[in-house]
DNA sequence: AACAGCTTCAACCGCGGGATT
DNA sequence: AAATCCCGCGGTTGAAGCTGT
């Protein structure tokens, strides 16, 4: 099957983005939408590529990108997110509002890579552990992590017009541990760990299903599985729980890539 | 002040998959 | 059914900034 070049390299730009390129190609989004991005450089008079464009404006130039420092929250939840989806960045990112998955791929690569694999070696690797952690004001303090915008690569001149959607209702410090025992049917110590980190974070988010809805988790509803207690323990009670507790990660997934589960 | 090594992250590249012709 | 188009993804690169000496 013979495949063309996405597009000619003759006469084209490529590098940095100057601030001029950025108005184009923002002002050229805005009338006319996303899309069509091979025929786009060419109606915008831009003399890119018209994956540079899409890459530009996905990752740098749309409004509700959310810029700036990753939040102890975000982080908890890439890493949970990365255990359970791997190198899945456009899945993770998009549990995340207003990240991209270039943004979160190299956070990854540069903070959390470490970060993760000095977790999974610790001997206590659970959820219960971090949490501690975190609440504990004695334990190593980490200090706020700044990611520094560069001012000088190109004029970044956008300002969104609007704030970004708050940050996802993830809250490490919710007490977790007085949650039901599940039973997942794992052998190993690792593998009950990872499943509890699983479960937990599942549970965190709020476990909602059999109401009719048909929605297995909502994130929106963060305070759903703390404040219905009694609703809570029945799910727990329950064999379709246990079943849920079975799912294997390409469930998961699926469950991830379902409309059902969306942040924003 | 100057240099070297390290870190960060925007941008590029190649590939795969779905849609279209 | 085959060929081609288009989009999106993940891996990689390299320029610029930072830090230590």
């Amino acid at each position: 099957m013979g495949r063309s070049p996405c597009c000619s390299k003759e006469g084209l730009n490529r590098g940095a983005w100057t601030a001029m390129e950025d108005r184009i190609l923002t002002a050229y989004v805005t009338a006319n939408g996303e899309g069509k991005w091979r025929n786009l450089p060419k109606r915008a008079g831009l003399k890119r590529c018209g994956k540079s464009c899409r890459l530009r404006w996905l990752n740098y130039l749309r409004p509700d990108i959310k810029r700036g420092n990753i939040s102890h929250d975000e982080e908890e939840l890439i890493i949970r997110l990365h255990k359970l989806l791997g190198n899945r960045w456009s899945l993770i990112a998009g549990r995340l509002p207003g990240r991209t998955d270039n943004e979160i791929k190299n956070y990854w690569n540069t903070t959390l890579r470490k970060k993760a694999s000095a977790q999974s070696t610790s001997p206590q690797s659970n959820y219960s552990r971090q949490k501690r952690l975190a609440t504990e004001p004695n334990s190593s303090p980490q200090p706020a992590k700044v990611i520094r915008t560069r001012a000088t690569r190109c004029t970044k001149v956008l300002i969104p017009s609007q704030s970004p959607p708050l940050l996802p209702e993830f809250h490490p410090s919710q007490d977790l541990d007085s949650s039901p025992p599940l039973h997942c049917g794992a052998v190993t110590n690792e593998e009950v760990d990872q499943d509890l980190d699983l479960l937990n974070f599942l549970d965190c988010r709020g476990f909602q299903d059999s109401h009719g809805d048909g929605a297995l988790l909502d994130f929106q509803s963060k305070d759903l599985a703390l404040e219905d207690p009694p609703m809570f323990k029945d799910l727990a009670n329950t064999a379709s729980l246990e079943d849920n507790a079975n799912l294997d990660l390409d469930s998961l997934v699926y469950l991830l890539d379902s409309e059902e589960w969306p942040l924003h």
